[in-house]
RNA sequence: GGUCCGUUCGUCUAGGGGUUAGGACGUAUCCCUUUCACGGAUAAAACACGGGUUCGAUUCCCGUACGGACUACCA
């Protein structure tokens, strides 16, 4: 085995990669990158019922999008080519033959319906059907009927799967870098099916076989895994081959409720479980993404790495570089994270604060009509997501239509009606404009008038923006413009005359 | 049902035989501010339960309860 750290992800393309998937990704790349090893990108297509186009680009997209790198696999080509199984079907039958020659895998005849049907019995009976030592003996295969039938069956064409042949008593142990050690006894474990009658393998040869092939050091995945671990590891001791380091980490939970976070979750919530926005293209119903809803790739990964482990310090904020150098597998947490909005929201707003006028602004593209920068330093501490900026900055843009009822009922008077005319005025003849002078300006307007400061200030907000609370009111004035402050000043002085 | 895995504030978690059980999100209050937000401060808030082991268990062991995953010719 390579004494370099080499890790997989390994998803399947039936459709969009659930967020979840994103996280294991995000842990193997961590540990990679933290051991100097190599990221590989794998392609578990070995169910053609549930290809799903697109489904492949969408993983290599929003990998992407977060920034986690491929160094060997799909999409970065390496050594092992091909690196999506339906390519490597060929393979798998080898090694599935190779372990009927050692006695450890048989072919098997029964019929779908056959077992169905075995199953519905031993349900009847209140207890649960298992291909394994004791049934195999009553069923159709190689190891229950006549060697010349079997080469007939075989001879003539008749499907068959392989399936491994598990011993009948034996303790199976590993020793997980997360949970410690798992023992489970083969009777536990039935026959399971390592090619199918289709001639693709079943995940658990695939990702052996592969695994092993592509020397493949630590396997990291979800802890839905878990209970076919033990098969694996039987697998590895059948081909004699060294096995790879297994780590199987905790699942990301609904937000209330039981079980595991889920499409539903995401509709029934309001918020994304994708990373990126997804058509399924034979229903065409849409699902929204994380990128899609403005969460930042930055953002997203640092409440994705926390879902899950922690680094043991007081520090929340990690860039990608940080999470590397702080990752390590002993620091991820055994029980299952349940997945909470509110924290991503809390993320993305930090990142957002962080990033630059300039770099948000480029993030909006042309939503942003005029005075961008400026815009987003207006609003950029205000928001959660830069769309934000867009809505929230449109009455720059649009005199109001209407003004806070309550704020003018209670301080629209004279006095105010007085500064807001002289105001007006004085902007007028003013030469340079910008949030500075008109704020001097007003200043000496209120001073004149003997009117206190914060009496005006609310009115004015309202006759000019519509709205008794927002972002700071002088440099709101400026990206509007001297004109438009006057103009929305007059009119205002037009539609409420006190007398 | 069976097998496996898990259980510290509402949530993400730190910790670990003797601690005022720490931080973050969220919530509440206060301060800052012309407003709202940002920011700052403060507060409420947790070791599932029962037995052991021990001078001492939240921490170690065993049960119980609860939760989860798996139980396909799907991954």
């Amino acid at each position: 085995m390579s004494d370099q750290v080499r890790v997989r992800f390994a998803p399947s393309p039936t459709g969009a990669l659930h967020i979840g998937g994103v996280r294991t990704a995000l842990y193997n790349y961590l540990f990679a990158r933290k051991m100097g090893g190599k990221m590989l990108l794998r392609i578990e297509d070995t169910d053609q019922n549930r290809f799903v186009p697109g489904a492949e680009a969408y993983i290599l997209e929003a990998l992407k999008w977060v920034g986690i790198e491929i160094d060997e696999g799909m999409g970065a080509g390496g050594p092992h080519e091909p690196y999506r199984q339906s390519e490597r079907k060929p393979l798998y039958r080898d090694y599935a033959e190779a372990l009927i020659a050692n006695g450890k895998a048989y072919y098997a005849f029964d019929t779908t319906d056959e077992l169905d049907a075995m199953r519905q019995t031993f349900e009847s009976q209140g207890s649960a059907f298992q291909y394994n030592a004791i049934t195999r003996t009553r069923l159709k295969n190689s190891l229950t009927l006549p060697a010349d039938e079997v080469k007939a069956k075989l001879a003539a064409g008749e499907p068959y799967v392989i399936r491994l042949k598990v011993p009948a008593k034996e303790e199976i142990r590993f020793q997980d870098l997360i949970r410690d050690w798992v023992n489970v006894h083969s009777s536990q474990i039935d026959d399971k099916v390592l090619l199918k009658a289709d001639g693709m393998p079943t995940y658990h040869l695939a990702n052996v076989v592969d695994d092993h092939l592509m020397d493949i050091t630590h396997v990291i995945r979800g802890e839905e895994w878990l209970p076919s671990a033990p098969l694996h590891v039987l697998l590895y001791q059948s081909f004699g081959w060294e096995m790879p380091r297994f780590a199987h980490l905790p699942l990301l939970l609904k937000p209330e409720g039981n079980g595991k976070l889920s499409k539903r979750d995401a509709d029934l919530g309001g918020f994304p479980v994708f990373p990126l926005e997804w058509k399924d293209p034979s229903t065409g119903v849409v699902s929204r993404g994380f990128r899609e809803e403005g969460y930042l790739p930055e953002a997203t990964i640092n409440f994705l790495a926390f879902l899950g482990w922690n680094p043991g310090t007081e520090q929340e904020m990690f860039t990608k570089e940080e999470l590397i150098e702080a990752f390590s597998l002993e620091k991820i947490h055994k029980a299952g994270a349940r997945f909470d909005i509110a924290k991503a929201k809390w993320f993305n707003q930090q990142y957002l604060k962080q990033r630059s006028d300039e770099s948000v602004a480029a993030l909006l593209g042309d939503a942003l009509p005029a005075h961008a920068a400026a815009i987003v330093h207006l609003l950029k501490d205000r928001v959660t997501f830069p769309q934000e900026i867009v809505t929230q900055s449109r009455f720059l843009f649009e005199a109001p239509e209407q003004y806070d009822e309550q704020v003018i009922a209670g301080k629209w008077n004279a006095d105010v009606e007085g500064v807001v005319r002289a105001y007006a005025e004085a902007l007028a003849t003013a030469g340079t404009f910008n949030a500075e002078t008109a704020k001097e300006i007003l200043h000496q307007v209120t001073d004149a008038k003997g009117v206190k400061m914060g009496k005006v200030m609310q009115p004015l907000r309202v006759v000019l923006t519509g709205a008794p609370a927002g972002p700071d009111l002088m440099l709101s004035m400026e990206i509007m413009g001297k004109e438009e402050v006057i103009a929305r000043l007059e009119t205002a002085l037009t539609r409420l005359q006190t007398a």
